[in-house]
DNA sequence: ATATGTGCAAAAATTTTGCAATACG
DNA sequence: CGTATTGCAAAATTTTTGCACATAT
């Protein structure tokens, strides 16, 4: 059983069919799918599953942050394995989003926090760009 | 006529009452309201608005960039006029939604983004805590 | 065994849209 | 006046829910 299935279980969580398929969707993803992504690759992996199932197991693990609940500007949810801790940057252009890290701003989050009197428990950082042309080629 | 629909009429659009109404809920609002609640508050001003045109306005005043559109984890989204730029940490106890401002993490944000190719058009950040409890009073 | 979880279809909630009527510039 | 804007109601989207049946522990 893998770790994810573990912490799972380990929550109370029954492991059935549907969640391994949703949990091993979630894992091979290295992008950010929506409900109905989710969904559509859950199927191939277990074709009975229902899309009730797929909200359900999602909320869930949002609950237990396991996941990471996204809502960009579209109208509807992106979910996300919380497995390492980033942040996104979003090309305007392109619409292509691009992982980061960065320590400095980590510390400076949870000093920002403290000094207005918090505990820092979650957070979220996105950055819209554009890419800057090179022109040393010209 | 105010600045904000000075603006608007520069972007080419038409001062109605309606939009008179929605842009005078929005200055006058301290909070992030939902578009349900401008709509009740818009109501107050003219009776005869509709939400419709709550929704179109909206949108309208999102893509000329004088209100920011927020996307909690509600299920729907709050309106924030455009005016200064600041932060938000969220009260995971209180719901309560601070506003805050930090020089270093304007700097930083846009070191990150060059750093890894991009001018920075926009961002956000957002921080959920809990406030820590003051034990000196014991 | 039995509490949990699921599929289905219906309902709820949020947002968008078509169209005839209205009002701004 | 001409055209952008509106209200209304219907439609589209996204998400939630009730319930009878199925399944993991």
């Amino acid at each position: 059983m893998s770790d994810l299935e573990q912490q799972c279980v380990e929550a109370g969580l029954k492991m059935t069919g549907q969640r391994k398929a949703i949990l091993e969707v979630l894992k091979s993803s290295g992008d950010h799918p929506s409900v109905e992504e989710v969904y559509d690759r859950a199927k191939r992996l277990d074709s009975s599953i229902s899309i009730a199932t797929v909200y359900r197991t999602l909320s869930l693990l949002d609950e237990l942050n396991l996941v990471t609940r996204h809502e960009f500007q579209e109208g509807y949810s992106r979910y996300e394995l919380n497995w390492d801790h980033h942040h996104h940057l979003v090309d305007l252009e392109t619409g292509e989003v691009i992982e980061f890290q960065n320590d400095e701003l980590e510390r400076l989050k949870i000093k920002i926090a403290k000094d207005l009197g918090y505990d820092l428990v979650d957070h979220r950082l996105e950055l819209y760009g554009k890419r800057i042309k090179d022109k040393s080629k010209k």
